[in-house]
RNA sequence: GCGGGUGUGUUGAAAUUGGUAGACAAGCCAGACUUAGGAUCUGGUGCCUUCGGCGUAUGGGUUCGAGUCCCUUCACCCGCACCA
């Protein structure tokens, strides 16, 4: 029997299918260990064979984990809302959701082929409405809850209100949009409407009017992570900022916290620097400068990371976006500025990110008041200030940073440096490093020692205090969009009012169309019957990231009612312990799972703090363009690669799946489309080549693979081990199909370890020490390697082990019976079935990895006594096996160390086989 | 501009703590068996050469010894980008 992978895939992927081999149950004896994929969303383009690589990474560290005796819970679902499904329901009229459930149909087809080891029992769609009813039942619980600041955690909304009742906003510590204060009395005496109001300006989840990523070409809001170079990140939409109310998610909150346990997380460092950069600490003072305008002056608060170099400020700027710019412009100034602040924001926010070299702005009319000098300084308007970040106004100081500087060479204002013996005349001084001059009290300090006591005269004088800024921002949470979860939220006489829990879910109504109304209302204002107990429910959707925030949760007890997820459940699994998947969602997914997670936990939801324990990026697999020449000026001659500069050629991009190795298949190239049926070749040695080039893989450029096709080529166990033998899993690559023969031709030796033709060739004589050492390194390496996530030197080792036995012509069972164990991660159907030709009647799932003996593998050595210049020296540990030409040779190379050390009176020079490892010097 | 990362044959890539650079594959060359093969097997394959020498982007340093550690320059990739 040859190796027909067809048969056997088939035959075991049922068998897995109908057994639920991989079915995890919670099972306290064992430990358990949760691998994770990040779900996809299910396109129409279906998978190609990029798609799979960090699947198959994560399914053969499943299988390697069973092996190892946990309880692995390894599940896959769907990240099924979102904008193209719903873009196609626009055009077509179809629902999304026939759109979507056809998608995840082919998805699965597509996943079952390369044989995963999912318990697909558990699978999730966040489309599916006994799952968003948790989506909607978390935003409820944000909506009713606080942080409270003190004790650094939510708290429930109604310890706010008691609060508030007895003692008004004194003594309360709470994370909120602006400081409030009031007193009992007159919280006691506001209207329902009038607490609503204060509550949002404290809610989690909460209402609020803030400047927001407009797209107007999918009429929706957009997060921040969802735009990307002013452009949305899903379509390539133009985006512009406008002032709206929607619902959002005061993660800011917990900034300083998503912060500080990143460092208790294994994953990679350039990924936890993403987060840090996003998150954006800083740390520095807020002054109070008085600003004059004609006659009446205003207190104008500042943020500075550099509060020392306060002595060289020249001027102040504000965020044309201030609410402080129309009341510190002075009459005569106004028309200037209106003209100015149109100016501004006439601008998209595309146009504004490439222009930011240019330098604008308008004087205001208006002075402000050194705090520590006196000195009056102009107040600027700039849109280099921005207002969404610190206060949005700050003070300049050109000498000590370069947007300064350029600010104020554009509109000549002094540059005054405060450091000594620095040159400002042709840029500004920023570096950290100097003596202060010029700075009154804080002459001759170091930068380093006047930062912090400048924060402390600034704070004795109360003209300031120490302050730390974020530059996470809290996530817009609404969509004006059909295909998202519905806000369990109604307005209660124009109260927004959560619905109450065993109302959940609130499932999407049927509409007639998918687009906004006339009135630019969101669609979901279509539907009939919008309401509750004749109540308005809300009329936008939460985004993409709601629905994915909590998934792993979910998996750990998919079909609970009554919970998002059971404390028992929850306590066995308690977090993923490997997480797969791209970069992309660094600062989006990565962010909001981190948030959500401890939320929940503050709530006493869930028992860890962190959702991902560890995590790995799988490269993005690029497409492999292939192309032919068309000689310009004929039809339909094609030259090829190599002689085309003989003639002027056009470039012509063509299917890679009619290309083997470069070379085209001519005949399919005819038949690819009816324009070519008649196309002549220019050969070289008897072929056309094609040229080539890297590039993203899509349907355009007709560079896609499809796995399905290497599946049916080759099979799925080739295609899992080919796209690991491809290099490491974090790395980036272009596919290319050659040298697929290599693993594929790995596994037919394998295989006829086994098998002689038909002929079953596993006997029981005893193995060899040889072949007992090949084994046992083999395992080492394997243990070793998994472990670290290095799957091509796996599967190196793996050839090299199976080209030894091979050699030494080894079919014992003894040795062989290990090897399919060793084998079964990378590449499952083969192992399986010959598991079961050995005799066995489980899955080789349920074996257990074969323990490594060392003994096996330490090298048998003879010790050489090295002399040098007619006295021994030292001596030297070589294999035994090695032949006596080499032992010299390699003596012979340490010639020249001796040369060195002999003065060093060297006792022993150890070598294993030809590495020295320790030098063992006389004391 | 700032931050992070990577540079090794024709190609994908290996190389515990610094210790025989290029494992394992692909490609290519030669041969064997075949009616044939995109099947299988064997041998060769970093570069220059006669011994021998040179080789891990570049130039320097530390070391008996550097792909690996330190500094310089260059190239490429990723992230952030007026964040005060």
């Amino acid at each position: 029997m040859d190796y027909n992978f067809r048969e056997i895939e088939k035959k075991w992927q049922a068998y897995w299918a109908e057994n639920k081999t991989y079915k995890a149950t919670e099972d306290p004896s064992r430990p358990p260990f949760y691998v994770l994929d990040m779900f996809p969303y299910p396109s129409g383009a279906g998978l190609h064979v990029g798609h799979p690589l960090g699947y198959i990474a994560s399914d053969i560290f499943s299988r390697y984990k069973r092996l190892k005796g946990f309880n692995v819970l390894h599940p896959m679902g769907y990240d099924a809302f979102g904008l193209p499904a719903e873009q196609y329901a626009i055009q077509h009229g179809i629902h999304p959701a026939v759109t979507t459930t056809k998608n995840i149909d082919r998805y699965r087809s597509q996943m079952d082929r390369i044989g995963f080891s999912y318990d697909w029992d558990r699978e999730v769609r966040t489309c599916d409405p006994s799952y968003y009813k948790w989506t909607q039942w978390a935003f409820i619980k944000m909506f009713e809850s606080y942080y409270d600041t003190a004790l650094d955690k939510a708290q429930p909304i109604s310890a706010l209100v008691s609060a508030f009742e007895k003692n008004g906003t004194e003594g309360v510590n709470a994370a909120c949009g602006e400081e409030l204060s009031f007193t009992a009395e007159q919280w006691n005496a506001y209207s329902e409407k009038e607490k609503s109001e204060v509550l949002m300006n404290y809610r989690i989840a909460y209402q609020g009017s803030t400047s927001v990523n407009w797209c107007p070409a999918l009429s929706t809001v957009l997060a921040n992570d969802e735009v990307k170079d002013g452009l949305s990140v899903r379509g390539g939409f133009p985006v512009e900022q406008k002032k709206m109310t929607q619902w959002q998610l005061r993660v800011s909150a917990y900034a300083e916290r998503l912060l500080n346990s990143l460092d208790s997380l294994e994953w990679t460092d350039s990924l936890k620097e993403m987060q840090r950069n996003w998150i954006g600490r800083s740390y520095g003072t807020e002054v109070v400068f008085k600003v004059e305008t004609g006659d009446k002056t205003t207190d104008v608060t500042i943020f500075t990371t550099r509060v020392d170099t306060i002595f060289g400020v020249t001027f102040m700027v504000l965020a044309p976006e201030s609410e402080l710019t129309p009341l510190l412009t002075t009459p005569d100034r106004k028309a200037e500025v209106d003209e100015y602040l149109s100016y501004v924001k006439k601008k998209t926010e595309r146009e504004r990110i490439a222009q930011t070299k240019t330098v604008t702005g308008v004087f205001s009319g208006s002075y402000g008041i050194n705090p520590l000098t006196g000195e009056k300084v102009p107040v600027w308007i700039s849109e280099y200030v921005l207002s969404g970040y610190g206060t949005g106004a700050i003070m300049a100081v050109p000498a000590h940073d370069s947007r300064d500087y350029a600010f104020a060479k554009k509109f000549s204002l002094p540059i005054v440096p405060i450091i000594e013996g620095c040159d400002v005349s042709e840029e500004s001084f920023d570096a950290k490093d100097g003596i202060m001059c010029n700075s009154g009290f804080l002459n001759g300090l170091t930068v380093k020692e006047a930062i912090p006591a400048a924060m402390d005269y600034v704070e004795s004088k109360g003209i300031g205090h120490r302050k730390v800024n974020y530059r996470l921002r809290d996530a817009i949470f609404s969509r004006q969009r059909y295909w998202g979860e519905p806000f369990p939220i109604y307005y209660k006489d124009g109260i927004p009012t959560p619905l109450p829990e065993d109302k959940l879910p609130l499932t999407l109504p049927e509409i007639d169309q998918y687009k906004p109304t006339d009135s630019q209302e969101p669609p979901l204002a279509r539907a009939k019957d919008w309401t509750y107990e004749g109540y308005p429910l809300e009329t936008s959707t939460m985004p993409g990231f709601a629905g994915s925030s909590a998934y792993y949760l979910r998996y750990m007890d998919p079909h609970n009612d009554s919970a998002l997820v059971s404390p028992e459940a929850d306590n066995y699994w308690r977090h993923v312990d490997l997480y797969v998947g791209g970069t992309e969602h660094a600062t989006g997914h990565l962010i909001y799972s981190r948030f959500w997670n401890k939320f929940l936990f503050d709530l006493g939801y869930v028992c860890e703090d962190e959702p991902f324990r560890k995590l790995i990026n799988q490269g993005m697999i690029q497409g492999r363009s292939n192309f032919v020449y068309r000689i310009k000026g004929t039809e339909n001659q094609y030259v090829s690669y190599g002689l085309k500069d003989q003639y002027d050629t056009q470039e012509i991009h063509v299917d890679v799946n009619i290309v083997t190795n470069d070379v085209l298949d001519t005949e399919a190239f005819k038949k690819w489309m009816p324009e070519y049926a008649n196309a002549e070749f220019i050969l070289e040695d008897g072929k056309y080549i094609c040229g080539s080039a890297v590039e993203k893989m899509s349907k355009s450029m007709y560079n896609v693979v499809n796995p399905d096709v290497i599946c049916d080529t080759y099979g799925a166990d080739t295609l899992r081990l080919y796209e690991m033998f491809l290099g490491p899993v974090e790395q980036s690559k272009p596919w290319d199909t050659k040298g697929i023969d290599g693993v594929n031709r790995f596994l037919r030796k394998f295989w006829r370890l086994f098998y002689d033709g038909d002929k079953f060739i596993v006997n029981d004589a005893k193995p060899s020490a040889a072949e007992l050492k090949t084994l046992h390194k083999l395992i080492g390496k394997e243990q070793a390697d998994i472990e670290a996530f290095s799957y091509n030197t796996t599967i190196s080792a793996f050839m090299i082990a199976v080209n030894d036995l091979t050699e030494k012509g080894c079919h014992s069972r003894e040795i062989l019976s290990p090897m399919v164990i060793l084998l079964s991660p990378f590449a499952p159907h083969v192992a399986e079935e010959l598991w079961h030709d050995l005799g066995n009647t489980t899955s080789v799932t349920d074996a257990s990895f074969p323990e490594y003996i060392e003994a096996y593998t330490v090298e048998d050595s003879c010790t050489y006594a090295v002399s040098f210049n007619g006295k021994m020296r030292f001596t030297v540990d070589l294999p035994k096996s090695m032949a006596p030409a080499d032992v010299e040779t390699h003596v012979r190379s340490l010639e020249q160390t001796a040369k060195y050390v002999a003065d060093m009176n060297i006792v022993k020079v150890i070598v294993v086989p030809g590495k020295i490892v320790n030098i063992v010097l006389k004391k």
